[in-house]
Parts: structure tokens; sequence; C-alpha cells
RNA sequence: CGCGGGGUAGAGGAGAGGUACCUCGGGAGGCUCAUAACCUCCAGACCCCGGUUCAAUUCCGGGCCCCGCAACCA
């Protein structure tokens, strides 16, 4: 019989910059609800990248001394190198949009829209400031001047680019919306970009003149013109599953996709009129994630705030990292961290709630059981699985609400530290030897149950902890004391 | 009236038309299987002003304040 199959991806990081938290909590997300759905028998294809091209990136490139080739194969190397560290899935799919066969997909989905009629050229209007000696963006600039050079008026250069028929689109998005009432999940993002829409689109230049930045796909059939970063970079999503040649995508699109809400309107309204002016699936549903500050803030380096991946990696572990993020990011608002909480929530968690339950318990039933109900290991969990039918905990995986998802798992920790101390197995051992096995087999079971559940967030923490059942011996401290 | 989110104990979060919950922190006690862990109890809160309602912190209106985004910036 045929899996089903199930396919996401997470938005492919730019590379002007180190692998950002953000990301981090993006990819890990992702990596549970792959994990989850593999639990539940499906066939998966994940996705994640890293985006190369553009403006930005031949800037700084060229500051650094380097081609950009150099620089970004620097980056990239980078950004696959978190994989391991955070513990995701080691199938996962990595497309760079540098890689030749994302440069054919990028063309053929031109070739497509163009096709459609859905790509022309006109004349693009560029601020420029001459204090600066930069093209400027809207939000660059204040009352309109450039805040850097007030005295100098704002120069408009028009120069020749294509577009894309953006505003044909805005019925059909709209009706995409309606029909799917979880195309985007939460729903008020839903709703921002519906009201988005609604308010109007413009078309936008798809391309750049390749005699002022040359780092780009090349335009098909143009040799003047190179692809604007962000009709490029969307494309990944499909030209990762073998796209155009397979037709079919494999089978894999559509698909979900994981964002972050800086990325609300190319994911959820740029991306998919490109789909639909190629005539291609749309996405079969989008979640968009928060921002992580610190300290109240935004993290920066000139702030001396930022906490980075490899930081908390080193400071927690990889299993207790994945925990963090997810049990305390919010799933869709901001979040503020500081240290100060993450070690609050590691200890209270994690080294107190998790990792002494599975102390307690293994030690007793080290101590008092001849051997472990489970020492046959897999089948006899598997059994455990089938009544581990959560509800609560399945419909939050669903709706991508990683924390409810947890909270459902920590209930459970903390019931059967309740149990223990009411039931006081170790003072029953000396009169009732055989009533206290039966106790220290009720725990058993439990932990077990949450060993399963707790597989998606903490792979490595689960085998530990399934591990040590089935061989029935104390594990190592799971989650070491801070110092 | 550009769009959207939000203001809940000392801190960080959840929540719902009617006893406001969780974690950390503070105070008192219990237990000893466990990583000075675990359990119990106590103190402590719903931005302001109107309205709807038998009843609102929760719904509606207004105000004050905070935070994102405002498109070609990935």
């Amino acid at each position: 019989m045929e899996k089903e199959k199930f396919y996401l991806t997470t938005t492919l990081p730019y590379v002007n910059a180190s692998p950002h938290i953000g990301f981090a909590t993006e990819i890990i997300r992702a990596d549970v609800i792959a994990r989850y759905q593999k639990g539940l028998g499906k066939d998966i294809f994940f996705n994640t990248g890293t985006d190369e091209h553009g403006q930005k990136i031949y800037d700084k490139a060229t500051e650094a001394g380097k081609t950009p080739q150099e620089y970004v194969d620097g980056y990239s190397a980078e950004f696959q190198k978190i994989i391991p560290l955070l513990g995701i899935s080691s199938d996962i799919h990595f497309v760079r949009t540098t890689d030749d066969h994302h440069k054919i997909a990028a063309q053929e989905m031109w070739r497509r829209c163009v096709a459609n009629g859905d790509i022309y050229k006109a004349n693009h209007q560029v601020k420029y400031c001459k204090g600066c000696e930069l093209e400027k963006t809207d939000s660059e600039l204040e009352d309109g001047k450039c805040p850097l050079h007030t005295t100098y008026e704002i120069e408009i250069r028009e120069e020749e680019n294509y577009f894309f028929r953006f505003s044909k689109y805005q019925e059909a998005l709209l009706e995409l919306y309606r029909k799917n009432p979880t195309f985007v999940v939460p729903e008020f993002r839903l709703k921002e970009i519906t009201s988005f829409v609604e308010g109007g689109l413009q078309d936008f230049s798809v391309s750049r003149l390749k005699s002022k930045m040359s780092w780009g796909i090349p335009v098909p059939d143009d040799e003047d013109h190179v692809m604007y970063v962000w009709f490029d970079a969307l494309t990944n999503y499909i030209s990762t599953t073998g796209w155009p040649e397979k037709e079919d995508f494999g089978g894999w699109w559509p698909g979900i996709q994981f964002a972050g809400k800086d990325n609300l309107r190319q994911q959820s309204a740029v991306w998919q009129a490109m789909l639909l002016s190629a005539k291609l699936p749309t996405s079969k549903q989008i979640y968009i994630g928060g921002f992580i500050n610190s300290g109240g803030q935004k993290m920066s380096k000139s702030l001396g705030n930022v906490i980075s991946p490899h930081e908390l990696v080193e400071r927690y572990g990889t299993d207790a990292t994945r925990y963090l993020l997810l049990r305390h990011v919010h799933p869709y608002e901001d979040t503020d961290i500081t240290w100060e909480r993450l070690d609050e929530w590691y200890t209270a968690n994690l080294v107190n709630g998790l990792g002494n339950l599975t102390s307690r318990i293994l030690k007793m039933s080290e101590t008092y059981l001849d051997k472990s109900p489970y020492s046959q290991g897999v089948e006899v969990m598997n059994a455990v699985r089938n009544d581990t039918k959560e509800r609560e905990f399945e419909y939050a995986l669903r709706s991508f609400n990683l924390q409810v998802a947890i909270d459902e798992i920590w209930r459970i920790v903390g019931q059967i530290d309740l149990q223990i101390t009411h039931e006081e197995p170790f003072k029953v051992v000396k009169e009732d030897k055989k009533k206290a096995k039966e106790m220290i087999e009720v725990y058993l079971y439990y932990l077990v149950r949450i060993g399963l559940l707790v597989e998606p967030f903490m792979p490595e923490t689960s085998k530990t902890i399934l591990d040590a059942i089935k061989t029935n011996k104390k594990p190592e401290n799971l989650f070491p004391r801070l110092l």
C-alpha cells in the first residue's frame, strides 16, 4: 500500500548573517511536525535551504573582498551545520538557490508566468539618495527624505524592468483565502493578509539590470536582466521536489510552509499569485510564527543582546534547546527571552521535572523489580502507544500549537510526581512487596507514555528514557543542573 | 479614521459571561524513592471611562499606553 505523502518546508534564510534563533525555532517546529507525521506512518518530504542571490549579498561579498559565490558557500555551509546541531531529521532536503537545478526551475517558473501574460516590461522608478550614493526604499525614508541626508532631495531614477502582474490575482487570492479558512495559521494572520489584498495590489518589479547587479538568475531570453531575488527564492519550494522535470512534483507538492511574520505577504500572497500564474497548485497551508526579542528589544549586535542557537546548545544541549524554544516561544505571537528566563525554565521543567521524575521512577524500578515489564522493547511499547491517543495533544499538533502539546505531556509528569508522593511506594514496599511492585509498574507505564509522546520534541531524550525502561537501569542525569 | 497584535498577582505566560489558572520568586509545613529534588498550604492581579446584562476582567463603544508591519527591504 502506498503511504500517504506529507510535505513541509521552512522558509530559506537569506545568507547575509549567521543563523538566527528565529530560524532555529522555525526549523525545530517544522521538524517536530515532520517527526510526528512520520510517526503516524506517512512518507515525509522535509525541506529547508539557503536563499543566496540579490543585492544585499552582492554588497556584503564585495565588502568582504570575496566573490558572491565564495561568500554564499561559506554561509550556506554554516546553515547546514545547524541541522545536526539542533537535532533536525537527518534526511531533510537542503536546497540552495544557487544550485543549477534550482536555476532551471526558477527560469521555467518565469517562462510560465510569461506564457500566461503576467510578466511585462515597464519603467521602474528608483528612489536615489545622492548623499548615500544608494537606492532607497520607502521604508528607509522619513518624510520623503533620506534620514541621513535631509538636505538632499531624493532623486527619482527610472530604469526598465520586468514587472509581475500581481494586481491581476487580487480576486483569485481572496477566493483562495475564503475557500480555505485555515490556509494561513493563526487566523489573525489570514485576516491580516486578506485585508492587505483587499486594499489592492500593485504589480512589482521582478528583475534587475544585470549591469548594476549581476548576482541573480538570468532572465530567460534577455541577457540584460537577472531575476529579482524573491521571484527566484520562492520557487525553491517546488524546485526541491524535482520540478519541472517531475511535472507532478514527485507527488509532494502542494505542501505546508513554515514562515515568520515578516514573510506573511511573500508566502501567502506573492508566492500564491506566482503559482496561480504558472497554473500550478497553491500551497496547502502556511504557518506564521512571531518574532523573538531579548530584554524587550530586537536582538542586535550593537545592543549585545543576541542569543544564538550555538550558545543555546552549548549551555543546555540539543534536546533541551529544542524544548525551550518549543515550549516557551509563543506559537503565534512575539516572545521575549533572556538567559535568566531560559535558565529558570530549564531547571524547573527539565531538571526538576522530567529529569528528576525519570530518576525517581527508575531508581525504584531498578531496586525492586527483577526485570522491566518492557524488557522485550519495541512491540510492548508500541502497545502502549496505541492507548496514548491524547485528543488535546493531537489537536494541538494539527494547529501547530506545540506549546499546548508539550503542556499535555508535562501534565502527566506532574500527575505521576503527585501520585508517587501520595502512594508512597517506598514505604509500602516494607510491608507489601507485591503491591509496591504493582505501583512501580504503573509508574513505568506512564513513563513509557511520556517517552513516546516526547519523541517528536526531544528525540534523544525519548530514546534515553525508553532504553532505560527497557534495560531497567536508571540513566545518568538526563538534564544536569546548571552550575 | 492605513493594517494588525497587545495591556491579567513581584516577573513571565494561559484563560473564560457567573468559584480567575500555570511557571518562577516570597512565607509556612510535609516527605525522603529521586538531580537540595517531590508534595501541601498561605500572601498577591484582570489599564481607565461608559454601555449591554440578573451578572463582565471576559461582549460593545470611547480613551490612554506598548509593539509589529506599511510592499519591491529576503
